[in-house]
DNA sequence: TGTAGAAGGACCC
DNA sequence: CTCCAGGGTCCTTCTTAT
């Protein structure tokens, strides 16, 4: 039920009607499969409240002591990372993308709406907010709780767009500032700040504003008075005016120059941004959430006053913790940061080590200021898809092959491969199920994802027999990364090459690929050739796309990269596909596309309609090859995906 | 006995 | 009537291999 509710915690929700709202969620959710399973979720997590509670019926008051002994160390092991030398930033966009549809559409002003569709909005107008309607609910739910609610469909190109006009403003103060995403970012002012004062005021900015736009969000950051200095010097802010033109200058102490920045944005981009401000990133991220909207707010860097102001914060407002650690924190009657600290023993006995230290840091204000985007490097990609009901095995691969080519497409653009593949399954009862498979080698291959991925799939909806496997989701995520150079054409190693590199470090690879080639010869052998010489392949698989256009395009950008074009018809379905030579092995993949074919049902089959190609001499062809391909080795000789091929032994529906 | 790997979650935007 | 996303990171717990 509690996990049902409204979240109101972060943005600045109070004085709505909570009850009625979460009348209507309630009323709205009731019965469905999402309900059931967060009911689910909801016993669990009380089934760990109820285990928390019983460790702390048990704790001891010599423990506790003790207890706090060690934190005492740890306590002041952390005090000796506090530093309160830097100015850090942080910067949030105001609802931005509900923000920038009402700047491209003012007529959306004063309507409540929200960016999204009936699935899911991404985010709300301050309007729509006053309803309950936030960001991660679905539209449906939305429109029951506002009916007036006006859904605009996103628009990522132009957030984007706006984004970038953002961040080229931050990198004028800080080069090395640290987007969180496209609305949010982090900004070290620190040396920024001691250039501007040893120049100011001769090189201060002067900016005129034409009267007539001057907005009202404009005039709320000129009119911020900004508190006296620390060091007593005052804060410059001279806004002279004539009949049609304004000039606006700021001064150099921190919120002059948030202000500013702020001010820049508004003007380049006609949205507001909110601020925080404080010694390090927690704080700074606390801070922007303080005066939202298009405002900005600064914690005294002192340590009293800091951890006076951490005391009264709820711990909600924490990044880090949400709904769940909130929770287990009430059962022991802490609710907010005073009471995070107070309690720290028993944190210390309940938590892991990691939370404690994170719970102890978070009381005492203490946290990184560490801004950076230089040695970013991501950890895992990953695609995923929700779509409407699917339990044969045929619409699973399908699925699989898209999410697979999706990704490696995307992988190949950002020049990484991974070593380790997870396939995602989210039943139709919204179980998820996560599958992973460590290979031998990094990849970044089509048709080597597809090639476990899909045996994952077998495997899943085997292991789950005699129920119907339904799924409503599926994602294929890889993680382990290793990062190419650009011009490191490891990936257009030769054929020959290619097998080579099999014989060091997986042999069963090498099987698989020649089998898979010599039956794929068997088939085509009038259309490859001498295309046999062919490097490792990229495949376009037209039986995939879902319309011809698509197909069109992908031929044509196919052909941009490689004049060498060729296109092989499969013997089951009789589509073509196209493929050229330069990345990785199009074999396994007509392989596996044969297997598809061969289980997908007789109404799958575009060109079967009059003809029975499995029952054919040549459907029994491929059949055979089929079952090698089958009895191909998994490329990793890992424990779990043997399994799989064991498994298959029994499957054969 | 220490370490990876695997599965599941919490959280964030 | 329609009926809860997709892209990440990090942490915990359990199992396995050596």
């Amino acid at each position: 039920m509690a996990r049902m509710g409204l979240n109101d915690s972060k943005a600045g929700m109070t004085g709505l009607d909570k009850q009625k709202i979460n009348r209507i969620i309630l009323e709205a959710t009731k019965g469905s499969r999402f309900y059931n399973n967060e009911m689910r979720k909801e016993k669990q997590a009380t089934e760990r409240v109820t285990r928390l509670k019983a460790k702390l019926t048990k704790i001891t008051q010599a423990q506790r002591l003790a207890a706090l002994d060690e934190l005492k160390r740890m306590e002041n092991q952390l005090e000796t990372t506090r530093d309160l030398s830097r100015f850090i930033v942080h910067v949030d966009m105001d609802a931005f993308y509900a923000a920038i549809e009402i700047r491209d559409n003012p007529s959306l002003a004063d309507k409540p709406m929200a960016v999204g569709g009936t699935g899911m909005m991404l985010t709300s107008n301050y309007i729509a907010r006053r309803y309950g309607v936030r960001a991660a609910m679905p539209g449906f739910i939305g429109k029951r709780l506002c009916p007036d609610l006006v859904f605009v469909k996103p628009n990522s190109a132009k957030y984007a767009q706006a984004s970038k006009e953002v961040r080229a403003i931050l990198a004028e103060y800080d080069p090395n500032f640290a987007s969180v995403s496209l609305d949010e970012a982090y900004m070290d002012l620190t040396e920024y700040l001691e250039g501007r004062k040893c120049t100011f005021p001769s090189s201060h900015v002067e900016f005129t504003v034409p009267q007539q736009d001057l907005t009202e969000d404009m005039l709320k950051i000129l009119n911020e008075v900004a508190p006296p200095t620390v060091d007593g010097v005052d804060s410059y802010n001279n806004c002279s005016s004539n009949s049609s033109i304004r000039k606006v200058s700021f001064g150099h102490t921190i919120e002059d120059v948030m202000r500013e920045i702020r001010f820049k944005i508004n003007r380049k981009t006609k949205l507001t941004a909110s601020a925080g401000i404080g010694p390090n990133k927690m704080l700074a991220k606390i801070c922007s959430d303080w005066k939202k909207p298009n405002g900005q707010f600064k914690v005294e860097f002192t340590r009293d006053k800091i951890i006076e102001f951490m005391r009264q914060l709820p711990t909600r407002k924490i990044s880090g913790i949400g709904k769940v650690s909130e929770r287990l924190l009430n059962e022991i009657e802490i609710s907010n940061c005073k009471e995070l600290y107070d309690k720290r023993d028993l944190i210390y006995l309940l938590f892991s080590n990691v939370s404690t230290k994170f719970f102890l840091a978070v009381a005492m204000g203490i946290g990184s200021n560490e801004v950076s985007s230089k040695n970013y490097q991501r950890k895992s990609i990953s695609c995923e898809r929700t779509f409407g009901e699917i339990s044969r095995l045929a619409d699973m691969l399908v699925k699989c092959q898209k999410l697979c080519d999706n990704l490696a497409n995307h992988m190949k653009k950002e020049n990484i491969t991974g070593r380790c593949l997870t396939v995602k399954l989210k039943t139709v009862a919204f179980e998820v199920k996560q599958r992973s498979v460590s290979l031998k080698h990094h990849t970044n291959s089509t048709t080597e994802m597809f090639n476990i991925a899909s045996e994952v799939i077998r495997s899943e909806r085997l292991a789950c027999q005699p129920e119907r496997l339904r799924l409503r989701l599926m994602g294929i995520k890889m993680s382990t990364l290793k990062r190419h150079e650009s011009d490191e054409k490891s990936i257009q190693d030769t054929l020959t090459r290619y097998f080579n590199k099999y014989d060091e470090n997986c042999s069963q690879s090498q099987s698989t690929i020649n089998e898979a080639s010599k039956s794929f010869i068997n088939i085509e052998q009038h259309k490859l050739d001498e295309k046999s010489k062919l490097d490792k392949v990229t495949c376009y698989f037209s039986k995939y796309d879902e319309n011809s256009s698509q197909l069109q395009s992908t031929m044509k950008e196919a052909s941009k990269n490689c004049d060498n074009m060729e296109k092989v018809t499969c013997p089951v379905c009789d589509q073509f596909y196209v493929y050229k030579s330069d990345e990785t092995s199009w074999l396994a993949l007509l392989n596996s596309h044969i297997d598809t074919c061969l289980q997908q049902p007789e109404t799958m089959k575009p060109s079967q309609s009059h003809n029975d190609s499995v029952g054919s001499s040549k459907g029994k062809g491929v059949k055979r090859r089929k079952l090698q391909h089958n009895r191909m080795q998994p490329t990793t000789g890992n424990k779990t995906l043997h399994n799989f091929w064991q498994a298959k032994d029994n499957t054969h529906q």
